[in-house]
RNA sequence: GGCGGCGUAGCCAAGCGGCCUAAGGCGACGGUUUGCAAAACCGUUAUUCGUGGGUUCGAAUCCCACCGCCGCCUCCA
């Protein structure tokens, strides 16, 4: 089965062919870098993440563009809004370019945690001004927009596809309720291209029209053409963005060049927190950082980056996501499971005798991984092709229970969870540190020391002594294990 | 007002006309193991898919109505 993904723009499901054959141009809108990136980030960009890998893993030879947005779009679309990244920096008494350098690094980081793979092209806005306003200056020429004041706009009377997107048309639009403020437009559902700056506005250029400033929709038409060529394979996004960004991407965009600006619009859903809308005034937004540390009121501990992923990954792209509390405690149990048997089966390969690897286990292999494939295949069905993966695990503990199982066979099943899990979902790791590899020799034989003695409690029936090694042991966060065979080791809570 | 989505076990969630007497995860319970635990492993946990109609040989899946929830339409990922 060929790989298939849903797209805004036909609302259908579509077989998957790129313009060029073997050859896929993605952009996907970045973040605006005002501020640390929270939850909804985390689901956006996981989401694309995983459907680069999977393009790869498909073989293809993806170039992923994805944009830092470090001038502010404006707060309010009227006129004399602010600029977000301008108001940031007035917050925090530092240059708008500080804070979009600041926060670029933050996003990384973040991201990084997350295991996102970093886009091949991270182009920045203001590094792309000259070709805003080449852009701007075609649309000109062709008719397509107006000057006043200043100040360029688009005229979306003269693009009669307006609206084939977000499945609005100009006549509804008119009929909203939204108050018209801005009577430089000929028409309210006219976008700026271009806007005038006020001598007190930082974020400024010359440009052909007076000094002044992009308009928020230009930015993505341009790097997208500028690095992926005119028509793009796959424009990725909020769901929020549909409309009015998207929609205006395509309209400036392909007025001026007179073919499709995109082949497949992907639209990711959005996270809601408690069940409720993420926001800054409903007390449950909450920043990765946060998430990480668990330090928010909501959270009852810190939460492993790659758990947070695979709760993201529990669910459809397309379908919203409650972060709470219970959903992450829930994904972080079931990621430290995979993980656990990941490490058990490597250490297995080390110690399992050699031998060619179990036919039986090659068959099953194979048809999880079919299964997995089919999955990711259709739309992106991540939440049964992790469910693949925890089917591995099953037959993986059924291995290791047998005395008889070669090396082989473990290093068979380990290539398959680095290939699915690793390559394509991103929640398995090439290499675990083990807490006890970490620490220094001393704690290795105090903790020796502490187990020796507890053992000689044990022998004396002394349970009550043994115990309260243990119990305080645990007070300080380590937790012993009594296996089999009279043997104890410890870990880390 | 316009646009879109959702309602599946205690919770999260996949399935979108027959393979469904419905994946997978979390939790719970039972077992193996243990001095007792923990961890791990094995097993059990929805004859039923918001409610009521309809279409069909056949519906969680299609249609209609109703109830409930959510998002977008201002910048937002």
């Amino acid at each position: 089965m060929a790989f298939s993904i849903y797209n805004t723009l036909t609302r259908k499901t579509e077989a998957f062919e790129p313009v060029h054959k073997g050859q896929v141009g993605m952009y996907v809108c970045g973040p605006t870098v005002y501020g640390h990136a929270h939850l909804g980030h985390a689901k956006s960009y996981v989401s694309f993440d995983v459907l680069v890998r999977w393009l790869r893993y498909l073989g293809y030879d993806v170039t992923y563009v994805q944009n830092i947005t470090d001038v502010g779009h404006l707060t309010d679309d009227a006129d004399e809004g602010e600029d977000k990244l301008a108001k940031q920096a007035a917050r925090e008494k530092r240059h708008p370019m500080a804070i979009a350098e600041y926060y670029t690094a933050s996003y990384f980081e973040d991201m990084d945690q997350l295991n996102c793979l970093r886009p091949d092209i991270s182009p920045r806005a203001t590094g792309h001004i000259p070709e805003q306003i080449e852009l701007v200056q075609t649309l000109l020429d062709k008719g397509f927009a107006y000057k006043v004041n200043g100040s360029v706009y688009f005229d979306v009377s003269t693009f009669k596809e307006y609206g084939k997107l977000s499945g609005r048309n100009l006549e509804d639009m008119q009929a909203g309720a939204r108050v018209e403020i801005n009577s430089e437009k000929r028409n309210p559902a006219d976008f700026a291209l271009w806007k005038k700056a006020e001598p007190n506005h930082i974020m400024q250029w010359n440009s052909p029209w007076g000094r002044g400033y992009p308009g928020w929709h230009l930015e993505c038409s341009v790097m997208s053409m500028k690095y992926l060529g005119q028509t793009v394979d796959i424009h990725g996004g909020g769901i929020e963005n549909q409309f009015p960004h998207h929609e205006c991407e395509i309209a400036q965009s392909e007025a001026a060049n007179g073919v499709p600006f995109v082949k497949y619009w992907v639209h990711n859903n959005m996270v809601t927190v408690n069940g409720q809308k993420m926001g800054k005034s409903l007390g449950n937004f909450i920043l990765l950082k946060q998430l990480f540390k668990g330090d928010h009121e909501v959270l009852s501990r810190a939460y492993d980056p790659l758990a947070v992923r695979q709760l993201i990954l529990q669910s459809h792209y397309r379908s919203p996501i409650d972060f709470s509390d219970a959903a992450l405690t829930a994904a972080q149990s079931g990621y430290d499971r995979i993980t656990e048997a990941v490490i058990a089966i490597r250490k297995k390969i080390n110690s399992a005798s050699e031998g060619p690897v179990d036919p039986d286990v090659v068959h099953q292999l194979e048809t999880a991984k079919a299964r997995f494939e089919g999955a990711m295949n259709d739309d992106l069905n991540t939440s049964v092709a992790l469910s693949v993966l925890f089917e591995l695990i099953k037959l993986a503990a059924s291995q290791l229970e047998k005395n008889s199982a070669t090396a082989e066979t473990f290093k068979a099943i380990d290539t398959l969870f680095c290939r699915l899990g690793g390559d394509v979902l991103g929640i398995v790791k090439d290499q675990y540190m083990q807490a006890a590899e970490n620490d220094d020799e001393l704690l290795d034989h105090l903790m020796q020391l502490m187990m020796e003695q507890r053992q000689i409690a044990r022998k004396n029936k002394d349970f009550k002594a043994a115990d309260a090694i243990r119990d305080k042991l645990v007070e300080y966060g380590v937790i012993l294990e009594d296996k089999p065979g009279g043997v104890t080791t410890w870990r880390r809570k």
